[in-house]
DNA sequence: GGGAAAGCTGAAGACTGGCTGAGAGGCGGG
DNA sequence: CCCGCCTCTCAGCCAGTCTTCAGCTTTCCC
């Protein structure tokens, strides 16, 4: 099943999380979409992991059985090591620590979250973090433009306003214009992995969608009945 | 049970599956089709095969007496192994674990499927995992193109729309080009393993076939009578 | 040539997958 | 506390698809 594009090949991922079903979903999808990814179970485990592969970005439990998140970030970076970090926390935890967070280049997503929510914000983190590139977060596909940041976007240079999840979906066709998604496949990448539904949300989320983007030639949203959806230029 | 062309040659599977009918079912065909294929019926079973055997990739029965499939897979992959694995699920498995059989390159097949259907899935979780190869998802022959991904269908450079059916049975007479099927075997292959009708709609979906890719010299398609049809170049 | 078996195909009806409108429920902002 | 947006579910509908059946044609054999 066509995954997700890996337009970071090779950046390479410390996933640092206790629950081992997580940490399965996490590291399976990870490596498929191109990063390098090691793993570790509990702090300690991680900051030794840290010091030996030095990862370019650390996704990292807040929650863990010996240190928390914080204690392990904090003796990652004694000695001067710069590793951004994406931060996964419980939903409700409003922590003043996991505020701040943004401000030094780091993020957080909450669980439990999509992968798509995942992967988009360690995208984005590399891409700040990574050189002083222009780093654009800007996805196009024909006439369609998405930008990652702002969260705007133009059908033919037309603002269009879109929900959340409307988002999230244009996102992942985006990501995988030209590609197959079934809507297996979409459910697990552009919902929460908790989410517990069927398949006919994303009919109704593929429908909300063409509403908004896709309702006059020509049509790039197009469907393959029994197969899935896929984001192309027809006549080809 | 039918000649199923060979294209993944010696490629190393384990089959994991309680139900003795459709191991059996399933072992002889995929050893018919070139795998190299292993049985396990349940779970322990399958994790040390899967330690020992090393198989290029796991068909895997969700629903096993003693460990689920989910299970299997998270010992499995305990120690980093990357190992693909197809999964087999009940049709009305709506409710929670299905969730999340697509990330990390994976993908599942409800029952009853097709062994056409299972076989592509497997080839398709192949190619994609194998090797970073351009892998092809397109099956030509003589002037016939069809991509298994997609599932459009040319002919003679036209594209020709086909309903799944019709699809699934042209892709398996052209994997067995060239070789004489005969109306049990296209059923047992093409069709879902419980499926109870008769030879008769074989002959519909071939009438169907003729009429939207066959219309015109050269045919392609031939039928033997009292044996079966072949897809083949005429004048041979 | 005639009869029988095999294959072909049009038509009919049941079924299915996908699309969408309506609306319940949740959350957040005013 | 009310309102509006958003998410998700449900049910009806439609088009396309599957399956059966019956009558027809072709082939084969005597």
């Amino acid at each position: 099943m066509g995954g997700m594009a890996a337009p970071q090949t090779e950046a390479r991922l410390l996933v640092v999380e206790d629950d081992p079903n997580i940490l399965e979903l996490l590291s399976a999808s990870l490596r498929f979409a191109g990063f390098d990814v090691t793993t570790a179970t509990s702090g300690s485990a991680a900051v030794s992991a840290a010091k030996e592969r030095r990862p370019d970005l650390v996704v990292l439990d807040v929650m863990l059985p010996d240190l928390d998140g914080f204690e392990v970030l904090r003796m990652m970076r004694e000695g001067g090591a710069r590793t951004p970090v994406v931060f996964l926390t419980a939903r409700d935890a409003t922590d003043d620590k996991i505020r701040g967070l943004t401000l030094g280049g780091d993020d957080y997503v909450t669980k439990p979250f999509s992968l798509e929510e995942l992967t988009a914000r360690i995208r984005a983190v590399l891409r700040r973090t990574t050189a002083g590139e222009p780093a654009t977060s800007r996805l196009t596909f024909a006439d369609l433009e998405l930008d990652e940041e702002t969260h705007e976007v133009y059908r033919g240079g037309q603002r269009v306003q879109l929900s959340p999840t409307e988002f999230k979906l244009l996102r992942y066709l985006m990501l995988n214009a030209n590609r197959v998604l079934s809507k297996a496949q979409i459910l697990d990448h552009v919902w929460n992995y908790d989410f517990r539904g069927d398949d006919n949300i994303v009919e109704s989320y593929i429908s909300y969608l063409r509403r908004k983007i896709d309702k006059s030639d020509p049509r790039l949203i197009h469907t393959l009945r029994g197969v899935g959806y896929v984001l192309r230029k027809p006549a080809a």
